[in-house]
DNA sequence: TTGATATATATCGATCCGATATATATCTCC
DNA sequence: GGAGATATATATCGGATCGATATATATCAA
């Protein structure tokens, strides 16, 4: 996910200040499948200014800080169009979580247990994230996407549930704790 | 994702070169939740062998450039372990597919068809892959690991097959030539 | 013998992320 | 009134990481 795309993508949309953006893209819309941090999105929106894709304005509310709003321009519409024909690039998926399970083994059952539950109680919290997304939805093509993402968090929630125990079980069968106790 | 960790997994169960561990973790039993070039390998093999959490050795083979083959010592292993027991960063994934999706207003209806069928043909290669891994799967916490990317993956699927023409219909709505049109 | 493919190690530059610094304003609790 | 927590907002640095590329050897097929 190339941070210049998803900016442009925001600011099609809608104005927003670089805080914004952050918030948009970790807890908005576009959490569940996006992810970027300031260290990538001011030095990207200085660069998009510079080459004339955005513009900004200072923009003065009471009761906080000065924002700065960036607007999109017509070329940086045009570019937001082309970069959406090309064909997508891959997905990124990494799962520190996975590789722990995996190595189960060579954990103790209840630090398995901890991390089964906390991702748990984090697909839960995200799909009640996107269900309101789903409620209040307007727009065709976030609407198709939260609903993707309703059913695959769902179906990843119900083996999480189902199978949990069975992993449990089989923890720490490999530690240096388990080989002596043998 | 962490690439000492990693590295440190993959060297746990198995010695491997960095063309190896590159390998196991691109089309390997890792490969669905894990990605790893060779720009992160080879720096990180040669720094994990300075502070001895593994050794090497060259090894020739007949028919092929010479290997050199990373073993993990007893400091790694307890490293690896501790690592294990750390609660688990959170998960990324990033989907430039689900932003093309979103903007489907943005793009031609032939453009998202592509997009959609070529992640279902790259969903359905990933499956068949998880499928083999867990016919020969003997290693319990790899099992489950399988068997959670299935369960997933089938209904990613799923919902992509059910839903795309739906996207589709709506695609382009918002293009200058729709506009144009009216 | 040319080219394609696979094996194998290695590095460079660009990008990106996490942590941190700075600053202002609001709200709550004591 | 003041202390502390929280939210808003911009910005940057260093380190981690990725994608592309270079180099080299060997096999296989056209």
């Amino acid at each position: 996910m190339n941070a210049k795309t998803l900016i442009l993508a925001i600011l099609n949309y809608q104005d927003a200040s670089g805080y914004e953006i952050r918030k948009l893209a970790t807890d908005g819309p576009y959490s569940y499948f996006v992810d970027i941090g300031y260290g990538s999105i001011y030095p990207m929106l200085a660069k998009l200014e510079a080459e004339k894709l955005v513009t900004s304005r200072a923009e003065q509310s009471q009761g906080k800080p000065e924002r700065k709003v960036y607007t999109i321009t017509e070329t940086g519409r045009a570019e937001f169009i082309n970069a959406m024909m090309e064909p997508p690039s891959k997905d990124v998926f990494k799962s520190e979580f996975l590789l722990v399970a995996m190595a189960a083994d060579h954990t103790t059952p209840a630090s398995i247990k901890t991390a089964i539950e906390e991702r748990i109680k984090t697909i839960k919290a995200k799909l009640a994230v996107i269900r309101e997304q789903i409620a209040d939805c307007d727009h065709p093509g976030s609407c198709w996407v939260a609903r993707y993402g309703e059913h695959v968090f769902q179906s990843s929630l119900d083996y999480l549930e189902a199978n949990k125990q069975k992993l449990v079980k089989t923890a720490g069968s490999a530690l240096p704790s388990a080989a002596a106790a043998e």
